[in-house]
DNA sequence: GAGTGCGGGTTAT
DNA sequence: ATAACCCGCACTC
């Protein structure tokens, strides 16, 4: 254990560099850091007990609580990412890599799912578990003091970011029926889906624009997209954003910031077009959607005899499906939702490609595999992530003074019994708070006025 | 219904 | 002893 003193050379963030989460006393650092949704890697954070977010312990990644026997570390583990069994590849290029059901049963129900993608042919959905951590699941610790929440994560993602979480919520919250009219409507929900995303995560919003240098995902929607009422491109098969050049393609924001919009237009596919594509010739884009729409969270939901027998591959990136995999009995063609697929309209599977279309080897951590020698298996490079790999910093305006440390046994007995854990009575408080909350309010509102126009 | 936290219990190393 | 995992329960939204 090193005591923390001052930190003016902090590498990962604030005060997480000298501390485990396994510390008898851990540190009462003089800063915090930004919420970090898309942590990966071993790092550490220290989090101000007035984040909400760190507070509910929220993460993207599709994390499940694990018990770990000790009611002062909550520990959360990786459920990996819901992939299609044929890896089949969106318009763009992409793979579906939707997000695993947290529920056990949930997910159960999940898998086994014909793929969403329409241009898929006989793929199903099957989790691609997380093996980032020495062979075994990227977890998450959470420990609560009074003055701060410790996070560390131990670990590094060896499969592609899964959907957002606040997009089927959003989707779930929005659903006003699955009866869409029209193309515009539709178009026009997806706008306001996206200024609902903006609006979901305030928190995180206000600590990226004040004080968060943590790159954050963009909407699921971009920006650009909200213009786009000539684009017809229905879920998975927008491609628009993936053009590379921009004053050739309508659908091609150009609005849209200048580091995203470099982010996308640099891509290009290390593959040959995916064979599906050319079903997608047979593809009348300017049709209209079906009058029922369904969703991928709807197709969940439906009852469909659950494959729980299938196969769950370590390495499901190069095993495709069998010949049985791909007729079987639930082929889909028999099936009423997948025929309404093939007139989608809404916005589903991740509006994150996956970064593994980028070729070349996930990062590798095997130096903090400390339990046994393991091979990560290769997948994408860290800068391939869709997103911006987030970066450390600290959090000025959060700074406090004074330094203890807290330890749960003798000192902290009560802290961490009385307080600590006790949500409500969080003892952070300050002007910077009240102004954030302020901030907040405007844009909020703001994205509620635009919202509420759309609909 | 699904997400989440908690805790008892089992198994493997 | 430690870690991963399963399962059930309760609570919340």
């Amino acid at each position: 254990m090193v005591i923390l003193t001052s930190r003016t050379d902090m590498s990962e963030g604030a005060a997480t560099a000298d501390w485990d989460i396994n510390d008898a006393v851990v540190p009462r650092v003089t800063s915090f850091d930004a919420f970090g949704e898309w942590c990966d890697g071993h790092v550490r954070r220290v989090y101000p007990p007035a984040c909400e977010e760190a507070r509910r312990h929220a993460s993207g990644w599709a994390m499940r609580n694990t018990n770990n026997h000790n009611v002062h570390i909550l520990k959360k583990s990786c459920l990996g990412v819901l992939v299609c069994s044929v890896r089949c590849r969106l318009p763009d290029g992409s793979r579906v890599h939707l997000r695993p059901a947290i529920c056990d049963k949930a997910r159960k129900k999940q898998q086994g799912k014909p793929c969403p993608n329409r241009l898929c042919n006989g793929g199903r959905l099957e989790v691609q578990p997380c093996r980032g951590h020495c062979g075994y699941p990227v977890t998450h610790f959470w420990r609560h003091t009074e003055h701060a929440i410790f996070f560390q994560a131990k670990g590094s993602h060896d499969h592609p970011r899964p959907e957002a979480k606040g997009a089927s919520e959003v989707r779930r919250s929005l659903g006003a029926g699955r009866r869409v009219r029209g193309i515009a409507l539709l178009l026009a929900r997806e706008a306001a889906i996206a200024d609902k995303m903006m609006t979901v995560k305030p928190e995180k919003q206000m600590s990226q624009k004040l004080v968060n240098p943590h790159s954050q995902p963009p909407p699921l929607i971009p920006d650009s997209q909200r213009v786009q009422l000539t684009c017809t491109c229905g879920p998975f098969e927008c491609s628009c954003r993936w053009r590379a050049d921009p004053s050739s393609e309508p659908c091609m924001a150009s609005t849209w910031p200048l580091s995203e919009a470099q982010t996308y237009t640099t891509y290009v596919p290390p593959v040959p077009p995916a064979p599906s594509l050319s079903v997608q010739q047979h593809y009348d884009p300017t049709a209209l959607p079906a009058d029922d729409i369904f969703h991928p969270e709807e197709i969940f939901q439906l009852d469909q005899p659950i494959r729980l027998d299938y196969p769950m591959e370590e390495n499901t990136l190069e095993s495709p499906p069998t010949f049985a995999d791909l007729n079987s009995e639930n082929s889909r063609p028999e099936d009423p939702y997948w025929l309404d697929w093939q007139h989608p309209t809404g916005s589903e599977s991740s509006e994150t490609p996956s970064p593994e279309l980028f070729g070349g080897c996930y990062q590798q951590n095997e130096g903090y595999c400390d339990q046994q020698a393991y091979v990560q298996q290769p997948y994408y490079p860290e800068e391939a992530q869709y997103y911006p790999t987030e970066s450390t910093r600290n959090s000025p305006i959060m700074d406090i003074q004074d330094q203890r440390f807290y330890r749960y046994g003798q000192d902290c007995v009560q802290t961490l019994e009385t307080q600590a854990w006790n949500y409500s009575d969080c003892a952070f408080s300050s002007n910077d708070v009240t102004e954030c909350k302020q901030y907040f309010d405007v844009q909020h509102q703001q994205n509620m006025n635009a919202f509420n126009g759309l609909l």
